[in-house]
DNA sequence: CCTAATGCTTGATGATGTCAACTATTGAGG
DNA sequence: CCTCAATAGTTGACATCATCAAGCATTAGG
């Protein structure tokens, strides 16, 4: 199944990993219909932390996509009262995203239900759960 | 940061768990455009295993979305000659979906990429694989 | 039979995403 | 200073994704 002569340990690790993220892809949607967001629109608040000001340039960087693409999910956004555009003061060209008072609380109802997490992971010990968060944390960096 | 007086170990592997997906969802499009793939195209090839023929119902459960989103996706994959319709013989009703030998091949080109692991995962040990991989399956079924 | 339920398609609509063209601003040289 | 290229964001055109409601054919139960 892994192309390479690479250790197939390896490979089966990172088809997991690929496996639970899309199924990841199955249920979000749902999860976020709850708040009236789409899948997107969490990535976006996902990324935007309270008091973390982020220009909008930059949050195409991390979202991979488009910059034109974030105009309209800002315009979205913004114009449900959750976050807000503001004029750079070093570069008038930016415009830095910020969360309002209201998006604050949104993005953290959302986190809360992203986060809790399933049965399937209560039937891990303590031991494999630490486990499990060192080797996830030198995975992510 | 998580809600519920829960253990904070669990809810911090869910939520790297959920960090690795949503960078996956940054990750995917670029890869996938690569075979002129879209996200939803490369989930709904990597359900459809050769030589196992899926309703397209059955399929639009898996993917959790409408039965209507299923036929203009097989419509695209169809017109590229990748994925065929046949009529079920069982039930006149049903369309069952199934790779063609040109599918095959770009799903197997598609598993091969997805598949690469990163180099983060290669800076961890056998032993440290070895127990990733009992969690993860664990985690999933 | 008649009727309700099922499987898929169609059409309308909105969101996501890309690209190319545009405006405004910045910054580097001449 | 003055041009001129690069940068940040917007706009418009277009394809895809996704939902819903309506419709057709088939199936299954009463």
């Amino acid at each position: 199944m892994c192309a390479k002569p690479k250790d197939p340990q390896v490979c089966e690790a990172w088809q997991l990993l690929v496996r639970f993220s899309f199924a990841q892809r199955s249920s979000l949607p749902a999860l976020a219909a709850e708040l009236e967001l789409s899948p997107a629109q969490c990535h976006l608040l996902n990324l935007l932390e309270p008091g973390r000001p982020v220009p909008m340039g930059q949050l195409a960087g991390a979202l991979s996509c488009d910059a034109s693409n974030v105009t309209g999910l800002v315009d979205r956004l913004e114009s449900r009262g959750l976050i807000q555009r503001s004029p750079s003061e070093q570069d008038r060209r930016v415009k830095v995203l910020s969360l309002t008072p209201l998006g604050v609380r949104l993005r953290s109802a959302l986190l809360e239900r992203m986060t809790a997490p399933p049965a399937s992971l209560q039937r891990l010990s303590a031991d494999e759960q630490r486990s499990l968060v060192k080797l996830l944390r030198r995975l992510i960096e």
